[in-house]
DNA sequence: CTGAAAGCGCTTACAG
DNA sequence: CTGAAAGCGCTTACAG
């Protein structure tokens, strides 16, 4: 059997609070018995039992993570990072995949309450479905507004939109489209939306946006590029809402014989690492997601450790345009 | 405060034993008690503190998976796989990204042991780190083989090997290289290069394997294949260890006007969903990730639950090679 | 059919 | 400086 903390004090000749309280450095012990206490755990091989802990101190450490799939090298690295703040801050991922399924997320959210999570980071859409205020867990919300009290982590959506059209119209484009999925529509991506249209309409250029499917099909992305080529066969510039769509659009281009940038220029949204090793001539515009995941992270750990105190809910995160040679 | 058992046997005006027995479904109770029980569960929005229940029971339902990185798309749909069966299976991951870095996989380790999983995913390299023996937690290893009873997940790498070099030779090429990661070396990965030598032996061609690093870094693959090219410029076929080297060499051929397939045949190994998606013409050996996490998942429940009872170790998935137009 | 008691492994006032 | 007692939220023999 495990050891528990009345062997340890039986083989230190102590009772469980001594061991306990050298355990947690609380109060004063003599050097003598916080030894032997040490040798004791040392020799039994003894590790405390959290679940104890948690259930006493109420507070588990555990932090509730929403994403749609780990598959998307985007939420990948986006859940890796974030893995690593927590891990810093001793908070341990109990990962969810939701799958963009809303029957899933509910489960999900019972599950993390159940568990005692201190608190959850949602990566998905799911706006009035949870009762957010009701609950009151500490919550922070990726990319996605939730609700008027829950801090949104994202990247300058507004000005990766500009920064991305304004390039595309300066490299000479003029039938520029942007390709953009429907699960954007009520989060802040939408705001890359929004810039299109707004600098299109500035430059007198007519808008087009092209909506398809958030990726979780195989082919369902390459078909909607291919109808996109059909209906506008003049493109010679796109802007799509993630590197995986673009890269999408630059194969299509290919094999309609359309020269990247020549003929037509691209440019993506998101710059993760995995695709900057794997398509290193993608021009794309780069959220920082190292700093996203870290903000994410300290701001649930500030919400709960200081329940009351009202925090920021807008957390903006500045983007760059990565030059390659697609646009 | 959330409320306890306690509460709702109060508002039910029963014990919380009875309370415990509707929960559990355990015993007689009569209608009308489970009636007001489940009423005052709703009221309340009651639900069970599963820290308690874990702490009586001594099963957490929780289990640590270990990776090297979720934001490698082939562990992060690993991951998405193995916790979609966990989930059907009522398991909660802890999710843990070892960077492959002996100390924090060490570190996870103890944080897993503190929090009571059931069992334990790795999908690392740390041979005689863990003193498996002696903790005997439960634990299938993916790809990797850690001690002589644990169970080892993986595809079938050997006939992987045979199938891609195989078609390599068998469309002509003649300068054929193997490129693989040091981190495959003590792991049945390495079937794969010793699978591309023996049929390169058989053909009577010489065989040269490149090692480059794991990708964690960005630029050192594209650097390693390009040293390649230089030393071996009559190249003319590549087996690359996964998907990710095979499109950087993809890359570097194009970069000095060498035609794929046409100069230099690619096959890749992996074959995730995202690569498919995003390269549909790479040749690749696709492993069965799906059902390698369902195996992974089911053999840690058969563990688990029959703790005595020996099992297979040896667990190999059947591989097929996906056709596309880089060989 | 239902409840009081003891215990899961831990921690913290409270005594001494 | 150290220990006995009570309690975190739950469950299961054991009585009745």
């Amino acid at each position: 059997m495990k050891p528990k903390i009345s062997d340890v004090a039986k083989a230190a000749g102590v009772s469980p609070t001594t061991v306990s309280r050298v355990l947690n450095d609380r109060g004063y012990i003599s050097e003598e018995t916080r030894t032997n206490v040490y040798q004791a755990m040392e020799k039994l091989n003894y590790l405390p039992n959290d679940l104890a802990r948690s259930l006493f101190s109420k507070r588990s450490n555990l932090i509730g993570l929403i994403v749609p799939t780990t598959s998307n090298p985007f939420y990948g690295e986006l859940t890796a990072r974030i893995e690593h703040h927590c891990a810093e801050a001793g908070l341990k991922i109990l990962l969810c995949n939701s799958l963009y399924n809303v029957e899933k997320e509910e489960k999900y959210w019972e599950m993390l309450r159940r568990n005692q999570v201190d608190g959850v980071i949602v990566c998905t859409y799911n706006r009035g479905l949870i009762d957010y205020d009701t609950h009151h867990l500490p919550t922070v919300a990726f990319d996605h507004y939730l609700s008027s009290n829950i801090p949104v982590v994202s990247s300058d959506n507004f000005k990766g939109g500009e920064l991305a059209t304004r390039h595309l119209i300066a490299e000479g484009c003029k039938t520029i489209v942007h390709i953009n999925g429907p699960g954007n529509l009520e989060t802040p991506a939408n705001l890359r939306r929004n810039a299109y249209e707004t600098v299109m309409a500035e430059a007198g250029l007519p808008a087009f946006t092209c909506e398809i499917e958030p990726i979780l099909k195989q082919e369902s992305t390459a078909v909607a590029v291919a109808a996109l080529f059909d209906e506008k066969p003049g493109i010679d510039g796109v802007f799509a809402s993630d590197d995986s769509i673009a890269m999408t659009v630059i194969r299509e281009a290919r094999k309609r014989n359309k020269t990247v940038p020549t003929d037509v220029k691209v440019v993506g949204y998101d710059g993760t690492e995995f695709m900057t090793l794997l398509a290193p001539e993608l021009t794309t515009i780069e959220q920082p997601i190292d700093a996203m995941a870290q903000t994410a992270v300290a701001t649930l750990i500030a919400q709960i450790e200081h329940p009351t105190k009202s925090i920021e809910t807008d957390l903006i995160h500045d983007v760059r345009m990565k030059k390659g040679t697609s646009a």
